[in-house]
DNA sequence: CCCAAGTGATACGGTTCGGTCTATCTATAG
DNA sequence: CTATAGATAGACCGAACCGTATCACTTGGG
């Protein structure tokens, strides 16, 4: 078992220019050539290029799970204002340099755009990944002393991913803002209950 | 000035397939064989698929805000209440039979997410598109009595899209109860203030 | 040392893409 | 009637697409 990491060579440099420009809008060959990889190094690997997308998938999930699961078990706020560590997170992501690269939006809201067929394995996925994260979300509103807690991580979903969309659209963190203001408010009034 | 109508056939058919299966996904000669047009009839009224997408999304930019004005203008809520008619209308959308057509999430995030460059000509019209619809909630906010409604549509925009985009992801309008619910306590909130 | 697997480089095939061009048809205006 | 503008239909082009095939080279294990 090697592991000869060039199945990973492939899939960093699909997941880089998938996640910059998009899935139809990049070409196999520009994939391979930034990187120089060859084809059949592709083709091995992958039985086709919807394959490749499904792993880059996967791929971006284990890396937005670690990096959110991370930012909110590291949170400084006091432990009822622990789950908004998930805007400043986002707010990092898109202003700055992370480990997570350039800020596009949100890839699985993009495959999911692109592929707008429910019956897509491609779609599929990208709807696994945002079920993932929830999951993540609720452990950590959990992990706060919410209860209700499955209710409360809804909210706060919609509250990123409406924020995620319009930072991408506008080109500006200030959604985020608004967002956080949103998700404070809510967290308040859940103690209060 | 006989307005042939035919542009317009071009705008329609185009409109609907890009809506279904995305840009790039699909090609001029799809657009141009369902509706029976030619290519010369494209060609005589666009200079390019990228003019063509612009006029897409400007067509349907202004069927977007005229529905969602309406909707916020003929809402029977008490006045206080009456910026949740927002999701009201965004569940009929998704659930239903409206003139807005099959839900297939939102045409301009689609966009954006399609052409993530911020300089080109089709991102920028997504993002006006967004910039349209909030000019109108700050309208509806502040018919209805509220002050700062600047912010108060920011958050009620981030609520919006949020809900959208996990809609779609999920097939599921689930996640427009969750923003609503969340609208709710924040109008109730503002009312206090 | 040798063999087999993996890889890079390249060429190729069949399809589709966006876009141009020509030819024919129709419909209206003069 | 003719003249003209806009329409359809379709051939055509160069480029890019995804995927396959071929060949030479490196590499590591028995």
């Amino acid at each position: 078992m090697p592991r000869p990491s060039r199945r990973d060579d492939v899939v960093d440099s699909a997941m880089k220019l998938f996640a910059e420009e998009g899935f139809h809008a990049v070409g196999i060959d520009r994939i391979l050539s930034q990187g120089g990889l060859a084809k059949m190094t592709l083709y091995r690997h992958f039985d086709s290029k919807q394959a490749l997308i499904l792993a880059s998938l996967e791929a971006r999930n284990r890396q937005i799970l670690a990096w959110f699961g991370r930012k909110l078990a590291e949170s400084h706020l006091p432990p009822p204002d622990r789950p908004l560590a998930l805007f400043d997170a986002l707010e990092e992501w898109i202003g700055g340099e992370t480990e997570l690269g350039p800020f596009n939006g949100c890839m699985f809201v993009r495959a999911a755009g692109e592929f707008p067929d429910l019956a897509d394995p491609i779609h599929q996925a990208a709807a696994e990944a945002k079920e993932n994260l929830r999951a993540t979300i609720v452990s950590a509103v959990e992990l706060a002393g919410y209860l209700e807690a499955e209710d409360l991580a809804g909210e706060l979903m919609v509250l990123k991913e409406g924020a995620t969309v319009l930072a991408q659209i506008h080109g500006s963190a200030e959604p985020v803002q608004h967002a956080r203001r949103t998700a404070r408010a809510r967290l308040r009034a859940w103690l209060r209950a």
